[in-house]
DNA sequence: TCGAATTATGCTCGTTATGAGTATAATTCG
DNA sequence: CGAATTATACTCATAACGAGCATAATTCGA
């Protein structure tokens, strides 16, 4: 039983969060475990510097699957460690797709991507409909939580459920029984989108409490660059005022003497990350009222 | 390269967190992935099941390893995908231990556990002292951050990062060159110990954000019985009144009609969780400033 | 050259969340 | 019966958060 390192390297390009591909944008970078590997992690940055040429910078590690087994019935299943490493797109390099192309209904920063949402909404709804009522009843449920309907907000964390959810009901082109329709977006081989969605989610989920989103920033940068950087992650729009309280009251960033270049309106002062934080406490909030130590 | 499975299952019982071990609390449940097992999951809960009797409920999984070469110089060297879950003990089973006997100074709910990493902090300070200046002040600095030493807050997720860096110091017994004293607490086989320690860092952040507290608690309870198996957990104290007001205000519980048996002072009411919102939002707010949408 | 458009930045205001503590209520136990 | 014990309700100050107003410093087209 084989195993293998896959990665999904994410890097953020003129405000578009962009996933490193081969192949016409159908796989990830990948490659086998082999014993020669002194870890997981520098086996899977061997792979990945012979195939694309990449070196890898900030790594960590998602999720471990038994893919399906290949369409012969072999019992050679393999085990999947798949990772999540963030960094830059150097110039020249290609095979960069913008991951929007894979989950169109995960960009909820227009009105476009609304729209789709209630589209698929229908879609699901009809599936839904077609159950016995029990389990539609729970199937409506679910579209609604995962979906944010119903006055339920967006939680832009579910990107797995949402994949699951359109496996499910056989609207993505992977689906084992697929329906007629199927909903937009580029699918890959293999387990390939569901493993992107979860280094979606996890990396939604972690730049709300450890300051990760700078892995993706060049040296010096606005703080409205920084919040296109992260509104492209997180795929909603936020509030230009609050943000910039809040990125400068965690001490997370420092002025440099620099404004940015070329703007349009008035130009922006550069701020530089504060690296001695990144060991430091997390982000936010313990969430559990805690007694003061005596 | 063989493919190994293994369990960490938790329970909390009169307010201590138990870990289920074999052989005399030296080693975690697990066994290898076979051709037959539908899937990872369905592996490991046939495993632990066998093994412990034991059957598994709430399951996720934490992390995989690589383990270290085992004593000898094979190349068979094995993959271990590591599992954490939450479940209740019965009556009659064996082989529970308190996981603070494998971590004493995780326990900071007594003066003792505080008085502990007292101690611990200064062996530490040893180590960084017999280091060249720049090495030691990094290494002080990593001390005070993971000890919570200096006015810094202790963190209760930090339990991989404080055993790593105990183990780097060789004040514990697995360390590969062990320093003369080590602190104290129990050791287990091979990475036993590092894999427990990441279940407790995952589930003392998950409890945050995710209800699986409840994973862990009987039917019905009181607020200070749920209290005390979240302290038991965090290893830390909590103030009651905002307990009771953060988990009551949240609507994660509902009330019953009884009230608890043979209890001293005034007796409580008991609760029982509203499983409808397991599958709903999550439990903090986002940390991100939105714009509310249009 | 002026005014519109554009982006940056500072500040206020109301609401909610959080940390800490006071005050009572309802029991058991010696 | 009074002390000890646990439960529960409230208050108060402060911090965090969501929303928006106001002003500053530019570019660019007429």
């Amino acid at each position: 039983m084989p195993t293998k390192l896959i990665a999904v390297l994410i890097a953020v390009s003129e405000d578009r969060p962009m996933v490193l591909t081969l192949e016409g944008g159908r796989v990830l970078p990948s490659g086998p475990l082999e014993a020669g590997h002194r870890s997981l992690q520098t086996g899977l940055r061997l792979w990945v510097e012979r195939q694309t040429g990449h070196a890898l910078g900030h790594v960590e590690q998602l999720y471990t699957f038994a893919d399906a087994p290949d369409t012969d019935a072999t019992d050679e299943r393999s085990v999947l460690i798949s990772y999540l490493a963030l960094t830059r797109i150097h110039s020249g390099e290609h095979g960069w797709r913008n991951w929007y192309d894979y989950f169109p209904w995960e960009d909820q920063t227009t009105p476009d991507g609304r729209a789709l949402v209630a589209r698929i909404a229908a879609q699901l709804g009809d599936w839904a409909r077609a159950a016995p009522p029990a389990l539609g009843a729970a199937r409506h449920q679910r579209i609604a939580l995962t979906f944010g309907l119903e006055g339920l907000g967006w939680d832009d964390e579910l990107v797995l459920q949402r994949y699951e959810l359109l496996w499910e009901a056989g609207l993505v082109p992977e689906s084992s029984p697929p329906a007629g329709a199927t909903v937009r977006g580029q699918d890959m081989a293999g387990d390939g989108r569901r493993i992107l969605a979860t280094a979606m989610a996890r990396l939604r989920a972690k730049i709300r409490y450890r300051p990760v989103i700078f892995e993706l920033m060049p040296d010096s940068f606005t703080l409205l660059q920084l919040q296109r950087t992260v509104e492209a992650v997180a795929g909603q729009a936020m509030h230009k005022q609050n943000f910039r309280r809040l990125i400068t009251q965690q001490d997370l960033v420092e002025e440099t003497a620099d404004l940015a270049p070329d703007t349009r309106g008035r130009p922006a002062r550069l701020f530089r990350f504060r690296r001695e934080v990144i060991g430091a406490r997390r982000i936010a909030g313990s969430k559990l009222p805690l007694t003061r130590p005596v």
